[in-house]
RNA sequence: GGAGGGGUACCAAAGCGGUCAAAUGGGGCGGGCUGUAAACCCGUUGACUUCGGUCUUCGAAGGUUCGAAUCCUUCCCCCUCCA
């Protein structure tokens, strides 16, 4: 039997939740249909959290079926308040489109632009929110809602059971969005919004009110909140935010990112986050557990930054820790060799490398043996580096087992 | 609007005139063990330092005092109960 989109979903452990499941289901086989996914767009890119809607994105295009982007321009001008505890700060148009601008690359990567029946339709909602006329909205929109309702609503219910402050502009988020699916539904014959399970009461006000407005039957799907094995949220490491973004976070700390992966997770990536058959993920999973991080590495790293790069930070992460040499995609501090001819302290080596943030910091790294130069444990910290430290001209500083930076002399 | 309680480092939470750069726990970082994992153990966790100390920090601004996170005044914010 031929897998369906939404079996597939469920394989890969990407459903959470559906309006109906069932009759999606036979839809979509039936029928190439359009489905969108709404952004945030209130930073600068987006980090491994949206990575699951993107895969879903894919998915659809693997199917046939064709995905909108909403980038959402207009509700970004409001913030989702569903699971934030604060009002976020409020973003200007200039920010906001320039944010819009930066987010495209990521789906000019992972999406197929190629394939007409499947191109990507990439809206922005500012261009129908910006125009509302109030009391038009509020007489053929906002009818359909009831504030019973809507204050049943999770996103609003944990604000105010908290007695946290919640904006009356917050409150009008959810119906926002819900007209959004309206919009696209109307304009674009869109007929399903995926999102994370957060998203879950957001869509299925749309799913309402398209109900109530046209009496068409449209479905609402949702992915879970991943938590990993630790029990953390995923996607947040104490560095920042894993951004999907080469000039936020390089490819080679992305490789690792993956490389580093909770074993109990590895499976349950490998299906999430990789093109790699079910099938074939079945016949592979009781392979050595670091030969598989070492796949999901090279997997999620090719499929955002290319193969080359996957390639070249691969290799780089076997030399730096299998042979405890180095990769030339560590990052490179370019030094003059006239810097060089008095020695430099090692502190300011340390400052310069920008492995750690502060004098008092790389102190006491160097105290509890944690600066390696060229895989040499520094012990003292008045030493200094001359151009006798340095190899063919490079230098290795390290930070721990995984942080390490190379110095390299110029003239 | 009335009556109480509170705002302490990344988070939670002690301290309530000097011995407080501030207990303890979590988180982070480093070391050990290992597999660039988990668990566990150890160290460390404001900045600068000639390693003697110095500087900035306990909601904000003033004040009392030889000396304040600790006492007083004003202001801002949050919570609980009443209206």
């Amino acid at each position: 039997m031929k897998k369906s989109f939404i079996s597939e979903f469920k394989e890969r452990e990407y459903f959470n939740q559906c309006t109906n499941s069932d009759e999606l289901d036979n839809l979509m086989n039936n029928k190439k249909i359009n489905a969108y996914i709404g952004f945030d767009c209130t930073a600068q890119s987006l980090h491994v959290g949206s990575l699951l809607q993107i895969m879903c994105l894919r998915m659809l295009q693997k199917y046939g079926h064709r995905p909108i982007v909403l980038l959402g321009g207009g509700t970004t001008m409001i913030g989702d308040p569903s699971g934030k505890e604060e009002t976020r700060k409020i973003l200007s148009t200039k920010e906001i489109n320039k944010n819009i601008k930066n987010i495209k690359k990521v789906f000019d990567i992972f999406l197929d632009k190629k394939n007409i029946k499947t191109k990507p339709i990439f809206v922005n909602n500012l261009k129908w929110l910006g125009k509302l006329n109030y009391i038009k909205f509020l007489r053929e929109i906002g009818k359909h809602f009831t504030i019973n309702k809507m204050l049943s609503f999770d996103s609003v219910k944990l604000r105010l059971d908290r007695e946290q402050s919640l904006s009356y502009m917050e409150f009008n988020y959810m119906i926002l969005q819900a007209y959004d699916f309206l919009e696209l539904n109307k304009k674009n014959t869109c007929v399903l919004q995926i999102g994370g399970s957060d998203q879950w009461g957001n869509i299925v006000n749309g799913v309402d009110l398209i109900k109530r407005n046209s009496g068409e039957q449209v479905f609402g799907l949702t992915t879970p909140l991943i938590t990993l094995a630790s029990g953390a949220k995923m996607g947040k490491t104490e560095k920042g935010a894993v951004w999907l973004d080469k000039n936020l976070l390089s490819p080679y700390d992305y490789w690792q990112f993956w490389r580093n992966t909770d074993d109990r997770d590895v499976i349950k990536f490998l299906k999430m986050f990789t093109d790699k058959d079910i099938s074939e993920i079945e016949i592979i999973k009781n392979k050595n557990i670091n030969e598989l991080k070492i796949l999901l590495a090279n997997e999620t790293t090719s499929m955002l930054h290319g193969k080359v790069a996957a390639k070249k930070a691969a290799e780089t992460a076997e030399k730096t820790f299998g042979a405890g040499s180095f990769g030339d995609d560590l990052p490179v501090i370019k030094i003059k060799r006239n810097q060089l001819n008095i020695g430099m302290n090692i502190i300011d080596v340390v400052i310069m490398s920008n492995l750690l943030k502060s004098k008092s910091e790389a102190r006491r790294a160097i105290k509890n043996l944690g600066i390696k130069i060229n895989n040499n444990t520094v012990d003292n910290d008045n030493s200094n580096i001359t151009i006798d430290d340095f190899k063919d001209d490079i230098l290795k500083l390290s930070h721990g087992k995984k942080n390490h930076v190379l110095f390299k002399i110029i003239n």
